[in-house]
Order: structure tokens, then sequence, then C-alpha cells
DNA sequence: CAGGTCACTTGATAAATATCAAGTATTGAT
DNA sequence: ATCAATACTTGATATTTATCAAGTGACCTG
């Protein structure tokens, strides 16, 4: 793997505390690759093979049953993903598509659990990154179960436009509709009537770009909770 | 701390391979303490003073929101819960109360994250008991956003019919169905209907009282899927 | 820039799910 | 055992959400 992209990962917390020795042996037979839009990294059900790191692009994670397919989450660079199935060496329970063209490290599972196994420092840091993981989709499973769809998207709004800090009035989505739809839970037709919806709380949409009139206003309505909402906590 | 739990505990894969130093270390200032039915025990929001190991009895994991409430879990013993809380120093996600007389064990919060500072073993187990967590989790989210409330159900009672081992065409519900249609995201009412839905695929029901008459009959309405309701990967 | 593809929107309808308002069982306390 | 409280069930209705069927609009691609 070129040296270049050492630096780069190596600031990840993940990687960051550990020994140039075991961060040297992680790296052992990783490789970058490219690969353009729409491309599928990992189907579920396949045994883990390797910790995947988004250096550039963009990769939805997916799961599918029963003909139904929806989407788990988007991965933004420059982050890990896969680390619960590597480390369990344990099959994958969501699937990966690139989403636009993507630069990806792999990384062979062997090595993750190998440090894992020998270097405490790494061990702390996967303890971190789970904990923060688990936390994440325990928030996403509240916002499923206790608000409806409009409740949701009015909500994601307020914390995309936190997101791009500051509390700017406008801001583009970062995905297309359709899976933002599929993200939320939600039909794209319904994802269409939502945006209608919210409306008369200042909600403007023209194409991917959204602006919010009245933040005092569609909070009133989307009773965010740090609980729910807050992505540091 | 009485001596007696000592072994009880011990055996948690979280403790089993903890050096004897560490594992009285971490038991410094913890305590026993015995709840009646519905007595709360940690209201989401709340920082993290303990680790809690459920002895006897079950707890009820729980979240609100706008004056809703979800049931999230239900902890049987011996677990502990709310561990990516104690490691992070964060707020609880989620509340928990007893749902039966139950006895418990408190863990300084911060026992577990100094020894887990200081001692590579227990941090290696933690990131097992994360990542199984996280796992568990990633199937609960996809069950409720793939499956409607009626292929939850199916699948939740083939579920608890495996855990049973065997496959006993026989069981009990393991907790009031009330909060069984929390846990699976619907309304009671519509329990009661489902359970009748399900009916002409072999299912009785009398009281808490399940019987499966024809378990194919029924998974092939349910069609599990391992990604999805095996607990064990 | 023309044409085709695909995402998005809109309207109509259907299905899933929740709520409200009775009832009927079950449970727990005295 | 009796009574009250509470869980559960059932029916009627309302809301939420999905699906189907046209459209319209954006974005490639040649």
């Amino acid at each position: 793997m070129p040296e270049r992209y050492h630096d780069e990962i190596r600031r990840l917390p993940l990687f960051s505390d550990l020994s140039d020795e075991s961060f040297i042996s992680l790296l052992q037979g990783a490789y970058v690759q490219n690969f353009p839009p729409q491309i599928t990294l990992i189907d579920e059900g396949d045994t883990s093979d390797f910790l995947y790191i988004l250096v550039s692009g963009a990769v939805e994670m997916f799961s599918t049953w029963n003909g139904r397919e929806t989407s788990m989450d988007t991965i933004r660079p420059v982050t890990t993903f896969i680390l619960a199935a590597t480390v369990k060496d344990a099959v994958y329970l969501m699937s990966a598509r690139t989403v636009e063209k993507s630069r990806l490290i792999l990384l062979p599972s062997e090595n993750v659990r190998r440090i894992f196994e020998t270097d405490a420092t790494f061990a702390k840091c996967i303890v971190t990154e789970l904990a923060q993981g688990y936390r994440s989709i325990v928030k996403t499973s509240k916002e499923l179960k206790l608000r409806t769809s409009l409740e949701r998207l009015a909500n994601y709004l307020l914390r995309e436009q936190a997101r791009g800090g500051g509390g700017a009035a406008e801001f583009d989505l970062p995905m297309e509709k359709r899976r933002l739809a599929s993200y939320l839970g939600m039909a794209p037709e319904n994802l269409s009537r939502a945006f209608k919806a919210l409306q008369p709380y200042g909600v403007e949409v023209a194409g991917s770009r959204i602006t919010i009139n009245d933040e005092a206003d569609l909070r009133a309505f989307a009773k965010p909770s740090p609980l729910i909402d807050d992505a540091s906590i």
C-alpha cells in the first residue's frame, strides 16, 4: 500500500494511539482500491475478510430480506466500517455498495484480530469505536419506534443543518432522495409528500437544496432530543 | 458485597478471563440491591454511575420521546447492561425498570473504566460484548425496517420457540403482551389481532401459552433469516 | 442538443397500523 | 371468595404509510 495513505488513516481515532510497530503490522497485505459507483463491496452473510476504510467517495450500507431492501447508513470519508464483524470473525450483517466513485483501503481482518489480541491500545480504541457505533444505532432504533416518518424527516433536516456547522439556513441533501427515503424508513413517494407537509414549518425544497426559513418553527414541530439526535453523545 | 455472588458474575464472559487482582479491584465499592417490580433503575439522560448486573428477576430497557414510550429490550439474568454508556462515560440512552422482583449488582462505572484502562484482557472482553450488542441491535433495526408487524411477530415466535431448545411446540411468552407489543413496535390491540392472523398458520394462543401446531407452515410465512433472527451470529 | 433513462412528483387507491370505545378475562389484595 | 384494578380482546373508525399509475423534470450520452 502506498505510503501516502499512512498519515491519513493514522489520524483515525481507531489507529492514532497505535504503536508504529502495530500500525505497520496492521497494514501488512493491505491494499488500496478504486471503485466506480454502484459496485457491491460486501454481500451480507459473507465472512469478514477485510476491514474497510473509506478514503474518498461514499458507501451505502444496506440490507435485504424477502425481496425488500433498506438503506441502513451512508458512510463518508474517512471512516472504517464493519468493525464489529471483523473483530468477531463473524459474517457481515449488512451489505455495502459504492454510491459514487470511491477509494477504499482493505485491511485483512486477520491483521485486525491479531493486533487486537496483542496490542492493548488497539483494543481500547476498538472499544471506543464500537461503543460509539452501538449508541448511534440505539438512537436510530429509538427514532424508528418513537417517531412518525414526518417527524423523522423534520429531525433529520435539523441534524443535517447542524452538521453543516453554524446553522446556515441552506444546505444540500447529501444523498439522493430515494436513498434518504429508504434510510428514514419510508417510500420515496412519501418523502415527496413529507417535504410538502413541512412547508408550513418553513421548509423549502428545490432539488437537493433545502432551505429552513424558520428554524424555531421547525424545531417546535420536530421536538429534537439530544438522546436521539445528538451524534456527539 | 457478599462473596457468594463472586462466582456467579465471575462466570460472565465479560469477567471470566480477568485476573483475580483486576476482578477484586473491579468489585471495590460494588453492592447488591433488591428491588420490587416496577422500580425505575435508570432514567435516560442521567450520567452513567454504575454498570448493572442483573442476578435474578427481569429488567426492561425502554425509551421515551414526546410522551410516547417504547420497549427496547428485556434483560434476563445473568447479564450486564448499559456497558456502552459506562465505558464512554456518557449519559444513558435508555431507561431501565424492573418488571418483577429483581436482584442487581451495581458496579461503580469508575472501576469499570479504570480496569478497562489497565487490564488488556478486560478491554478484549468488552470488545466482544460490545460487538455482540452492536450486531444484536443491527438485527433489530433490520427487522423493524424490513418486516411488517405480523412478520415480526411470526419470527419472534419462532425465535422464542428455538430459544426453549429442542423446538417444543409449546412455550410461554416471557413477558406481558402489552410489553411484547411495544417491543415489536405495535399497539397492544394490534398484537391481539396479529395473533389471530397467525391462526391459519397453526399458531394457538391461550393466555401466555403459545402452541405452534405446524412449524413448517409458520416458517413458510415468517421466512426467518439467520442475518436477522439468529442470536448466535 | 436530441433522445432516452431515471429520479422525482402527484393523484388515486389500498394496505398497514393506531386510536377510541366498549366489552371480557385475569390478577391481586383484602 | 369477592371486589377492584388491570390486562387483554373486539369492533368501529381514523391515521399513517405503501403501492400503483401517470406524469414531469433532471441528467447523461451520443
